[in-house]
DNA sequence: GCATTCTTTTGCGTATGCGTTAGTGAATGC
DNA sequence: GCATTCACTAACGCATACGCAAAAGAATGC
């Protein structure tokens, strides 16, 4: 980082922040309008960075703004996660094949081990907030390894949205034993710069990972979170 | 469509396009930076939609907003382009093994078929600009018939950049004889329901059509477009 | 009673004004 | 001559104001 620590956000960027967090605890309910006159109170500030904040917002595809309506939380259905799934599954196998290909050193995928580690750790003591956070650093390492930055970004996009979907699924998923293995494996690849068979690994393991959150999903009748 | 043919875009969508519009013909240049108080007079509007329009494209990776130097239009580099035909890549391989396992007849292909007619005809007559139309055609009839919403709007977003690279080169490269062959190919395995071959198929295809659009910025010395 | 029209309210889209702050150039000190 | 300071300007971030259009409620006719 730089010297400035001392930077302010704007109101807008503090909006923006605190829709996202409110979007994400679920105090914005999925599909629930709220008008931004409301929200600007809220947030104790006007109406104008509110409103920025939903312009972006809405670009990212988590709100819609509907005239006299306010502003309306997109519900992420199951076919939504699915679409979600996919678009992750590329482009994670995509990071993991360029990852392999860069021949980075172990110094380099240290991160990614330890993310590895920590999930082990987790699960061993049933600790399943834990492991879901190390997953998460898994994967978006594993990310940031590839040099992409615009997968980088729709990366943080769709994988905010997983979380929202992960949130309510964790404590009635099996606990993820095997999961693990897939990791490893596709860390040896990276480590042994085979992109194929990393991209390939990979690709598998989110497929597993899709399959899953979906079953999970429609088991217990999420219409949508 | 619908019925409602008389609703009036707001100005902050009119302000959207314009910029859009004004970016990719280059009245905008990349690199440059422009006031929001003079864009808002040049679309003769007032720097409240503009503003939101900019906010929208900041995210949308066109722009960035710079306090006191007004917006500036991102450049795009041969390494982001190398970085945006990685994206492409990926995700239209995806939307061709998904198009070919929805088992599509003759009809939904229609639109794919006459794409690929056009730039047959376009190639012989050697209309480069009609050529290039219906090349867009055909990658976005594809990414259509995957049906999946996300890959679309990123494929938007990301072909955007394209266009406006190949606005640059369309006249410095080589007429594509050989890439309808491959388009064809596609085809072909997405109307056999062949999923694996026409992902594939298309990744090779868009591999190559990478390595030349990079190629050509190399060499033409376009450090950005 | 029900539908239809008129009135009222409400919230958005946009304009405008103001305080803040970064950047620019002049003035001063060394 | 160079650097440092300081005042000034300009542009933004945000608050506020306003007109319009849609939705909701009231009133009227049948």
């Amino acid at each position: 980082m730089h010297v400035k620590t001392t930077e302010k956000p704007s109101n807008t960027q503090r909006a923006i922040q605190a829709l996202r967090d409110m979007i994400f605890t679920g105090e914005l309910a999925a599909g629930s309008n709220h008008l931004e006159s409301e929200l600007a109170l809220r947030l104790e500030m006007s109406r104008t960075p509110v409103r920025e904040a939903a312009l972006t917002l809405e670009s990212q595809g988590l709100l819609e703004l509907i005239p006299r309506k306010g502003v309306r939380i997109l519900p992420v259905s199951p076919d939504d996660m699915a679409e979600i799934y996919d678009v992750l599954t590329e482009l994670e196998s995509l990071s993991a094949c360029n990852a392999a290909s860069f021949q980075y050193d172990a110094e380099d995928l240290q991160t990614l081990a330890s993310a590895i580690d920590e999930m082990e750790s987790a699960v061993s003591s049933n600790d399943l907030e834990r492991w879901a956070k190390a997953d998460d650093e898994f994967h978006r390492e594993l990310v940031r390894l590839g040099r992409n930055s615009r997968v980088s970004a729709i990366f943080e996009l769709m994988n905010d949205q997983v979380r929202r979907a992960r949130a309510v699924t964790l404590y009635v998923r099996p606990v993820p034993h095997r999961s693990n293995e897939d990791h490893k494996k596709v860390f040896q690849a990276i480590q042994s710069g085979d992109a194929e068979l990393a991209s390939q690994t990979h690709r598998a393991h989110r497929q597993k990972a899709k399959e899953m959150m979906l079953d999970l999903l429609r088991k217990h009748r999420f219409k949508a979170v």
